[in-house]
DNA sequence: GAAATTAATACAATCGATTGTATATTTGTG
DNA sequence: CACAAATATACAATCGATTGTATTAATTTC
């Protein structure tokens, strides 16, 4: 590899000292218009690029900050990188962005990467199942700001942003009930993740509250990815008589399989014979057919308004202590997976998007 | 933000030299195992994380690569990254990802800052439309390696992982006309793009092989985006007569939304009057029914392979120079978008899987 | 036991940029 | 013109870690 050019360099040719030549690169008002312009072109010329290293070491910052995902293919986590690169940008803040693969070991080791390349900053929405942040202490201990989004830890002091699980789950529950579901199971994943432990609370509220019995076998436990859906349903069709009439499931790609094991496998039908729900509004929930009623949760706004929190973190360090949760809305898409065609309620809004908080 | 722990804190506490310290926590055979087990247990204690900024800038290399890619969300490369990812971890390099939104003045902007950060190779899929790779001088200038993959400049001496994009696009033209689909049109993207012009160059290959007449108008390009799609095929719907029977599309995402809008907005059925295909079999190409024809193009193989190239060339700054293209197979998938159920190519294998190159 | 090795640690320079202080030069003021 | 103020630049320390060289102490060898 070749030496890069450095100040030092620039100055020597110059004739002048890197001080100098670091100020005017810097536009500082103590350089002359005339060494200002020397330096600007010669570095120009001999395409001089600054070293970061050497730059935020002095400077004890980066200006860089942090994000982790447990999947940027995601389209809630992609969406809402694309708000926080945009809060960044506002604000001349690079983004770096890892994934986790929802792998706690994984997570740990690039968190502890991030915190020695000493960003200014992180934004995590953290592996589910793990139910303490302590591997976040190396930025607490150290007065960095963190922000969680999406996913959090129930009992942690650290700032989020979140949304209304149970509210949210409970809406949609509703909503199949108000439509005449009313033999409903839940399809949720590890409970020590809060998220999926508030959908359940909103699913049992919904069933609670319209007075239909609640039962524990009608909820299901698994990891929620698309072949352990199949293997769900599969047994379910094999097994349960009667079907059940509706499926909450708390993510998008579960229902979704659940969706084509039926139509290829089985004579269910969606809606008629059984509605099916996800939860995150991911891009192909309105290329199946029927398409998937789900909550969108506003992931651009939910990016955004983490990373502006987290900037406003980093910009002032005295109020740093005032840890706060910020909820953003969600909001219900009703689609027609979830209304059988005669309805009254489907004819009517047949897309109907309803404002959840 | 509080001052963090140095290695110079740990050799004042412990009474010795931070050379020391630093020898001591690189685990060098210089420093006793007395003192070694002091410093580490000290190091622990206090939570002392070496800062990357200071160890990097010394010792001229940071084990980090950098992945910029248009779109992280797309599933092309999100398991590409996935690739990446493997090879990098298995070489203990870390891997910072950023997404250009195929925009190019912000692919500028990142492969700035990351020179800045002194990565140490770069792993670009560039922008479309953008026909030669100047931005990339600085990093070839220093000789910092730089492996291209999937999208590629046509002429510039830069290593690269690619596909096939001709041969696959003649392919699957190949297979609509021999399941008896002759009036076919193409769409597609910036011409300026390898990729898109490759592709074109495939169909129009395919369509003269069978002797069929190939005219301009059969080639419609459109920036490949949804909505664009969805503009494309109501026009096309209104003013042609008679319709084609099939459309080659240069991406998945454009095929998809011309599918969504067929089924419901006409009567044209995929794929008894029209057959409709793709390329990079997104996930939602097999959500949609009939389940879309594509191509698969080995994306984590893909990444995996671009990442060890670049390793490769990391680590040995000799033969840097040799350029080299791989190219990487792709796959036919066959399915219910471009066979009509009654062909009997389709009823014998209606999911074929076809290598090519 | 004295000289020669080896082991363990200290000293000091360095990576490239920034920044407070000092110095030299120019300009302005009465 | 003499002195103060402003301008432009140089000097030197610093950020935190690494690493070649020097020094001291401990061990081995004959």
């Amino acid at each position: 590899m070749k030496k890069k050019v450095t100040i030092h360099d620039l100055a020597r040719i110059l004739n002048i000292d890197s001080s100098t030549v670091s100020r005017a690169l810097n536009d500082s008002s103590r350089v002359g218009v005339i060494t200002k312009k020397k330096v600007l072109d010669l570095a120009k010329e001999l395409g001089y690029q600054r070293n970061l290293l050497a730059s935020n070491l002095r400077t004890n910052k980066t200006m860089t900050i942090g994000v982790v995902v447990p999947f940027i293919s995601r389209h809630f986590f992609s969406e809402a990188i694309d708000g926080i690169e945009q809060a960044a940008a506002d604000k001349n803040y690079r983004v770096i962005i890892a994934q986790s693969n929802d792998d706690f070991e994984k997570e740990k080791h690039i968190i502890e990467g991030m915190f020695m390349s000493r960003i200014d900053g992180l934004l995590l929405s953290p592996t589910l199942g793990t139910p303490s942040g302590e591997h976040l202490n190396i930025f607490l201990d150290n007065e960095i700001p963190v922000v969680l989004f999406d996913r959090y830890y129930e009992n942690a002091r650290i700032n989020k942003v979140i949304i209304e699980d149970r509210n949210a789950a409970f809406t949609i529950t509703e909503h199949l009930i108000k439509n005449g579901f009313k033999n409903l199971i839940h399809l949720t994943g590890n409970q020590d993740a809060v998220i999926y432990k508030k959908r359940l609370q909103g699913f049992k509220e919904a069933i609670t509250k319209y007075n239909l019995p609640f039962k524990e076998e009608m909820v299901h436990s698994i990891p929620l990815l698309p072949d352990q859906a199949i293997n769900f349903i599969e047994k379910l069709v094999e097994s349960s008589d009667p079907l059940p009439d509706g499926i909450v499931c708390a993510n998008d790609v579960t229902a979704l399989a659940i969706m084509k094991y039926l139509d290829a496998n089985t004579d269910v039908k969606v809606p008629e014979d059984m509605a099916i729900t996800g939860f995150s509004n991911e891009p192909a929930s309105s290329i199946i057919k029927p398409e998937l009623t789900t909550v969108d949760q506003h992931s651009y706004e939910m990016g955004r308004k983490a990373a502006r929190m987290l900037l406003d973190s980093i910009e002032s360090n005295d109020d740093y202590l005032s840890r706060q949760t910020v909820v953003v809305r969600t909001r219900l898409i009703v689609r027609g997976s979830s209304v059988k065609s005669s309805k009254s309620e489907a004819s009517l809004d047949k897309f109907a998007v309803k404002e959840i908080f």
